[in-house]
DNA sequence: CGCAGGTTTGAGAGGAGTCAAGGGTTGTGG
DNA sequence: CCACAACCCTTGACTCCTCTCAAACCTGCG
């Protein structure tokens, strides 16, 4: 099995990449695998020989604490790759973990590794991923840090929203399979206090059976005190010709 | 003026550099700026011609929400490149800020662009270091998710310690420029809390003078559930040659 | 049908924020 | 050399946001 489009068109988004680069990562092969909610999709400290890429499904990036607290550091959505940083330091620090069903692409690491040797072009649009991971993970610390608990789940509730849904009017609906609990884990709160926080939260967005209804997306992302600007990366860039 | 032999270490630490790519890093010529505390080194939303790295001092990246309220993301030690991100997405989301009088080296962004292009190992080093940012951030997101304020403010002292003095006893003391404001804003804990905290900590770590001196950092690691782990980029790599 | 996992709601406790004011320290300028 | 301003640290009192504990309800699935 291949590569996705959707893939492709998060790597184009940012990188120019010409018609070669383009057809080696098309020639890039991996088997599918399915993970079931709740499982390890890569474990902690563990090294591991391929790399994801989600193709359906939702996974999380979860940290614990020595007592057992968990905290999710990342939600990675189709077309993305939760572990590029891997090829750099192989050694996992955090699990990554399926919050739902999900079908994921396994790549042998020592392919990619063969492309970003050959097209450094390739290597340079992998980082600029790294690189867009690392600014949500500024945001996200931004969020939890200062902002309120109902803010805090609007917030993240619109990067998901940006992030899945290209076309976004005034009311719109996606697929969101994440847990109360989950949605806590996420932004520092007790699975409790995300319940009611979502009550106050009903006029602009209602969640139920793993999808995210929103009502008022104008409303929405006032609420979070959400500015998508972080999520942008301007027009496609290319440091090996500059 | 060139480059830090900290810089080098730092690359050398995780990437196997070979005495071509170590001679182009030496290469490199930049200018010394000395920035005041409390100023802005790189503003948000703009963009800069060079890269800096941090001689002496200490450097904050610090976000706002848009009711003003503040988040420091990340410190960065005399060592460290804040800004090596800005090579592939120059327009910068988040602010850079001296927490004190800084000597900072400016090297224009091309030179190092030429660098990434001439060498990829170069390239290759530099990635791996925003990957180790990365991680950082991550564990940042789980400390002041899940952790209570006075493990907050103990977590963050020792991952401080950790990256700023190599030989760590059961006691030692190192230059911490940060106010007690400046470490809330960093923990997403109000000024008088923070202080109120240090206080219930004068066992392990005391800080006064912008130093903090550690007496038990057995204990001080205790409280702030701090495993240096996400810290390690264990034994230098190389995906250029492997 | 019954169980497991997720959602909801209530009540009480507590960690942390806010407001306010006093005390130190540092640096600048007269 | 002293005075003053600015900034930081410290402490108290009160408030409130959020957590914890607990129980009930719902829903999908075996």
């Amino acid at each position: 099995m291949q590569l996705t489009n959707q893939f492709l068109a998060k790597l184009s988004g940012h990188t120019r990449l010409n018609a070669a680069e383009l057809g080696a990562l098309l020639g890039l092969r991996g088997t599918i695998v399915t993970t079931r909610g709740g499982c390890d999709l890569v474990r902690r400290d563990t090294e591991s020989d391929y790399c994801c890429l989600v193709l359906e499904g939702l996974i999380a990036r979860v940290d614990q604490t020595d007592d057992g607290k968990r905290q999710i550091g990342a939600f990675y959505v189709p077309g993305d790759m939760p572990d590029i940083q891997a090829l750099l330091l192989p050694q996992a620090v955090t699990a990554l973990q399926a919050t739902i069903d999900s079908r994921i692409l396994r790549i042998p690491r020592s392919a990619l590794r063969d492309l970003v040797r050959s097209y450094p072009a390739i290597g340079e649009a992998l980082w600029r991923e790294t690189v867009g991971d690392a600014r949500i993970a500024s945001e996200w610390i931004l969020n939890i840090g200062q902002r309120q608990a109902r803010a805090r789940v609007a917030h993240l509730i619109c990067e998901i929203a940006h992030r899945v849904v290209e076309a976004r009017g005034q009311q719109f609906g996606f697929s969101l399979p994440v847990t109360q609990t989950q949605l806590g884990e996420a932004t520092g709160i007790s699975t409790v206090h995300v319940n009611r926080v979502l009550g106050t939260l009903a006029n602009s967005v209602r969640l139920s059976k793993n999808r995210a209804e929103i009502f008022d997306w104008a409303e929405l992302q006032e609420a979070g005190g959400f500015d998508a600007t972080y999520l942008a990366c301007g027009t496609p860039q290319r440091l090996a010709l500059e």
